[in-house]
Parts: C-alpha cells; structure tokens; sequence
RNA sequence: GGACCGGUAGCUCAGUUGGAUAGAGCAGCUGCCUUCUAAGCAGCAGGCCAUUGGUUCGAAUCCAAUCCGGUUCACCA
C-alpha cells in the first residue's frame, strides 16, 4: 500500500494538472504535517504553487482542497485553509484499513530483497588495549546502520579490520618483555585486552621517565624521544616482526589472542558480529602491487629517493605519499589494497566505512585514488564520518587516563537497571537468570539509545559525573512502553472486528495510526541517510503518543467491544513498531520491566 | 595559513528540499497511582537560533563577512 504523504502529493499533482494546467513533480510538492494547533493531520504549502499560478494562495487552497476531496473521498475527510497552509484530514476509513492490513505483520515496514549488496565496515579496533566509548558509538553505529540496510531489502556484508600490527602493537610488546617478568591475564585474572593495554600504558610511562633522563643530560626533548631505549627497542621490534623473527612473532601472536579473547567477551555483550575480519597483518602488502599499476598509468610519479607520491593539487588537496623511499607500505596503501581486495571478494554495490571524522581527509583522497586508478570499487566507497564522543573537558585522552572504558561502562549502566528495577519491585517472581538478563537488556538499552539518539555526524558530549538517564528520551523509555503494552496484550484476547460498526476514531487514536504509517517511509529515510537516529527518535516519539492514549483511553474497558478490539490492534502494531525500530538500533524490548 | 565540520533553553540534543507562534529530554517548580505497569501522564517556567549584512511573500535553515570551538593537511596508523 501506498504511503499517505505519497499519495496526497500525487492527488495534488493531478489536480494542478487536470484543474489548473500546470505540470509539477511531485517532489516539489511540499506536504507536512499539520502543527497540532490546527485541524487536520497533513499540510500542503501553497506558497511556491500560488506564486507559479500567479493566484492568491487562499483562493488556491480552497479551490485545491474542493478538488481533492471530491477526487479522493477514500482518503480526505476535510479541508481547511488558514493563510496560505492547506490542512487536510484523512479518513478514518483510510487509516483502519491500513491498520487492519498491518495489525498482524511484525515485518511491517520491512522492505523485500532488492538484489543489490552493500558492506559495511566498522569497530577497527587496535589490539593493543581495550574498548572505549568512542568505540562503542562507532559499534552501535556500524551494526545500526547494517540493520537498517538489512530492513530496506539490502545483502549486508558486515567486517571489520583489526589493527593488529604496527609500532603501537610493538610497544605493549615491548613493555610486557621487560616488565611483566612473564605474567598473563591466566595468572592475574585481568581480561586479556585491558592487560595488555596496561602494558601499553606502562610503556608510555616508562618511556617518560627514560626521556626526563635523557633531557637531564642535555638533551632536547625531541632528541631523547628518538633516542630513549624504549623507543628504539620497539622500532627494533617492528623491524623483527616484518623479517619474521620467531620468537617476535610468538610474543606477538599470543598478546593478540589475549586482546582478542577479551574482545569476544566485549563484543558478545554487546551485540556487535561481523561476517568477515580481515586482519592488517595480512592485508598490509596487497596494496604495493597497485602502486606499479599506478606508476605504469602515469597516475602516481617517482621522486629521486624512490619514494611515489601522488599529486592531488587539481583536486583541492595536496601530494600525497603512497610508498616509502625504503619500499614499505603506507597507511593507505594498505587501504587501496584492501579496498581491491573486498571488492574482489564480494563485488559489492556500496563499501561503507564507519571511521571517525578525524580520518574525512584520508577517506577523501583514498575515493580519489581508487577512481584515478579505475578501480571498480571506487564508487561504491563512502566514508560514513562520525563524530567523537568527547567529554566536557574535551577530548578522552589514553595518557591522561580520562578513557571511558566499554566495559565499565557497561557494567555501570547494569547496575542502575538492576537498581531501579529492584527500588520498583515490579518483577520481584522474576529468576535470577531473568534477573540477569533483564538488567543486561535494560543497562545496554540505555547505553546504545544514548549514543545512537543523536546524530551520527556530529560529535557528542558524555559527562561520566551525571550518569545516564533511565527517563525520558531514553532506551529505558521506549522499552517501558513496550512492556506495558505487553502487559495489556496478556490480559485481553485480539478477536474479531465489526468495520462497520465503528464509531469516529478519538485524536488520540487517530494520532496514534498516522504515526504508525510513517514508520516505513521513515525506515527507508533513514536509511538513505545512513542515520540511526531517526529510528530513535522515531520510537521515542511513538512510545510518548502512545503513553499519552494509555492515560486517556482505557483498551480493556473501552467504551465498547468494536473500541477494544480497534484498541488491541493498535497496541499491537505500536508493540511490533517499537520492537522494530529498537531492534534496529540493536535493542531489545523486555515483556515486562 | 589551506581544506572540512560545528555554534539553537542552565545542560544534552531535534528542527526534512526555506514555511504557520523555534521543539524534546534532563535539571527547577505544580498537580495526578482503589480500574490495563507512575521507568508514566498533565501543566508552569526557561530562547537576540554566535554576530552583522544580503536574497524574498517568508530565513535557525540559503549567500557573504566576522567572532568562537573542533578536526585535518606526516616517509604515524
């Protein structure tokens, strides 16, 4: 069935056709909805049309409105014009029969397979310590993003490349050598990526001391740095690791499988899969097979020391190296490889990389090359650039110890749920393992609508001193919802409707219904633009309309049977909604809270 | 310095391709649990949409300039 906006911008482009002679895209007919201080649900601005009739606007409106209504009796009930604004009612009819239609779908909204595949690529952790906030938002982010692909009919191809080599991985190698004087997350009960992070962060403090030393006996600051031991020690280490040295190579692959067995705690918990890992220390040298490429098309040139660049100026931007003088890789050639690489794999429509905004000027100049070098997966590459999760001081700072940690974090948030839920008393018959889970869906809930709420693009405040709310334009809120219609759903019988017995649907209900109908275009919006959000508001929204007919209107004493029943109906469609649009946002909704 | 992003209530954020009196939540203040879950509902209060010009029937939204904040421009990844 067609969407309701939809429909009324084609019956206003068939009237101005048919009445008026003019020809319009329906695209350019603006339809809102009405501000609630008005009668009537959708709006159409007849400004731009008026000005191109050369007619008054009010004059035009009453004219419009008479011949939409006469057009389309199944869908306008009403019509009214105040200073240039059409507002038009929907019929009831209208709005039950897409209720009765959709009442027992819980794919409602969901769209249909359309053969065209995109991959989305985000989380990139660095195995050299553990998960933080901003982390986090770039896992809602990616795994949202991927469901809502999923829900437009879309293959998803979820990855994620591992950061797994480099001198940042060296470093906790090198500081876990000399110091850990052979401990192991087994011998400590520390989780295997936060113990190797903290030799991460002993390293950094150790090499501090080093340079303090160093600067004593007159060195400059930046000189000690190059020349402190640590530093040299963990270039030395990555010089071992590229020739393949045993014995830095079995350092090196058991810390990566205590990080990555921490992960998979981490990850687990919070919902976060990936149908392919590629790994940099394997995806690192492809790409220098594609710098001879380029050399022959002339589209990267050679200087005297060997080093290839590529000039960028005509674009706006500035040379750029992609190999070293020494013959190495760089970050992005590794990128270029690896881009080849996915495309070769799964020939996708679309390749989408949840990075962080701080990376827009390499994702730039990455498209660049890839459609300067003809790639074919040159463009379907788009860089979806979130902003970072900041604290109210700034930036979280590993060195200055102001990270939020994932799982702390998420331990913080299970135990506000577990301590509201028991101050509320509401599921005192639940078991502990309910319990448990219960507390998990909650916590998580609140922490992933948090982050999720607002705009990917823009970067984000978290202050650790005020915890996250549970009230309000909340994960908890929406999950509320759901669990007290639930509740309503337990205690009643969905049966049979009489439709020609019903009696003129209240405002509330009305409201209700509409707000119902636009969930699959919103579905599909927000999927065009990559955005997460909307979804949440969406279902905040939804779950304070129904909240506010909760109050109003009772469903298991309705005024009669006909209203029960039409009742039920919207509460189940508002249930499956809400447990849609969070299920999109990787949240699940409890049956009862 | 060049490029890009941002500045909306005390705080955190919405605000569709320009549309009606700029909206939520939190915090503050009032009320509402003997009937389906009060993690709720109803209400009050809170704004020079950074500033100044411009475009037009109409600007938080578009354009220009300025101010403030951020990111980036490495033979780091």
């Amino acid at each position: 069935m067609k969407e309701i906006v939809q429909r009324i911008k084609e019956s206003v482009q068939v009237i101005l056709d048919q009445k008026y002679g003019y020809k319009t895209e329906v695209n350019d007919i603006l339809v809102n909805e009405t501000k609630p201080e008005f009668r009537g649900n959708y709006t159409v601005v007849l400004f731009s049309i008026g000005k191109m009739l050369k007619s008054n606007p009010d004059s035009l409106g009453k004219g419009l409105g008479e011949s939409l209504l006469e057009a389309d009796r199944d869908l306008f009930a009403g019509f009214n014009v105040i200073k240039g604004f059409l507002n038009l009612e929907i019929s009831d009819g209208l709005l039950l029969d897409f209720l009765h239609g959709q009442f027992q779908n819980p794919e409602y909204g969901v769209k249909p397979p359309n053969g065209r595949r995109v991959m989305v690529e985000y989380s990139s952790p660095n195995t050299n310590k553990p998960l933080h906030l901003g982390h986090l938002r770039n896992n809602f982010l990616g795994w949202s993003v991927a469901a809502l692909y999923k829900a437009n009919g879309y293959d998803v191809i979820k990855s994620c490349i591992a950061n797994d080599r480099g001198i940042h991985i060296c470093k906790s190698m090198l500081a876990w050598k000399l110091y850990a004087h052979g401990a192991t997350p087994e011998s400590t009960g520390i989780k295997g990526d936060h113990f190797v992070g903290d030799y991460y962060v002993l390293f950094g403090a150790e090499l501090k001391k080093q340079v303090a030393d160093l600067v004593a006996t007159g060195l400059t600051k930046e000189q000690a740095e190059k020349n402190a031991p640590l530093t040299k020690g963990a270039q030395q280490m990555l010089v071992d690791w590229e020739a393949g040295d045993p014995e830095t190579i079995a350092l090196w692959k058991m810390m990566n499988a205590w990080v990555y067995a921490g992960f998979d705690v981490t990850y687990r918990r919070i919902g976060s899969d990936f149908d392919k890992i590629y790994y940099e220390s394997e995806t690192y040298l492809p790409g220098k097979d594609l710098v001879e490429e380029g050399l022959r098309k002339n589209v990267f040139y050679q200087k005297d020391d060997g080093s290839v660049w590529i000039d960028l100026r005509e674009d706006g931007l500035d040379e750029k190296i992609v190999q070293r003088s020494d013959g190495t890789a760089v970050y992005m050639t590794q990128d270029i490889g690896l881009a080849v690489r996915k495309y070769e794999e799964y020939h996708m429509d679309q390749s989408i990389y949840v990075v962080a905004d701080e990376q827009n000027y390499h994702f730039k100049v990455l498209k660049l090359i890839c459609q300067k070098l003809r790639l074919p997966s040159a463009a379907g590459i788009f860089h979806l650039s979130y902003g970072l999760v900041e604290l109210p001081s700034g930036r979280m700072k590993t060195r200055e110890g102001t990270v939020v940690d994932a799982d702390d974090i998420i331990d913080e948030m299970n135990k506000i749920a577990e301590q509201h839920t028991n101050e509320l008393g509401k599921v005192d018959d639940f078991n502990p393992e309910e319990r448990t889970e219960l507390y998990d869906t909650i916590g998580l809930g609140a922490l992933k609508f948090f982050l999720l709420r607002v705009d990917p693009r823009k970067r984000m405040v978290f202050n650790p001193d005020e915890s996250i709310d549970f009230h309000g334009f909340t994960g908890p809120f929406v999950q509320y919802t759901h669990a007290r219609i639930k509740s309503i759903l337990r205690k009643e019988t969905v049966g049979s409707y009489s439709a020609n017995a019903y009696s003129a649907l209240l405002p509330l209900e009305k409201e209700l219904i509409i707000a119902l109908e636009k969930y699959a275009a919103l579905l599909q919006t927000a999927c065009i633009e990559m955005n997460p959000s909307l979804v949440a508001n969406y279902a905040f929204s939804l779950a304070k309309i129904f909240n506010s007919f909760y109050v109003e209107h009772s469903v298991g004493r309705a005024e009669s049977e006909d209203k029960k029943q039409l009742r039920l109906r919207i509460c189940l469609l508002t249930a499956n909604s809400l447990k849609s649009a969070m299920g999109i946002l990787g949240i699940r909704v409890p049956e009862r809270m």
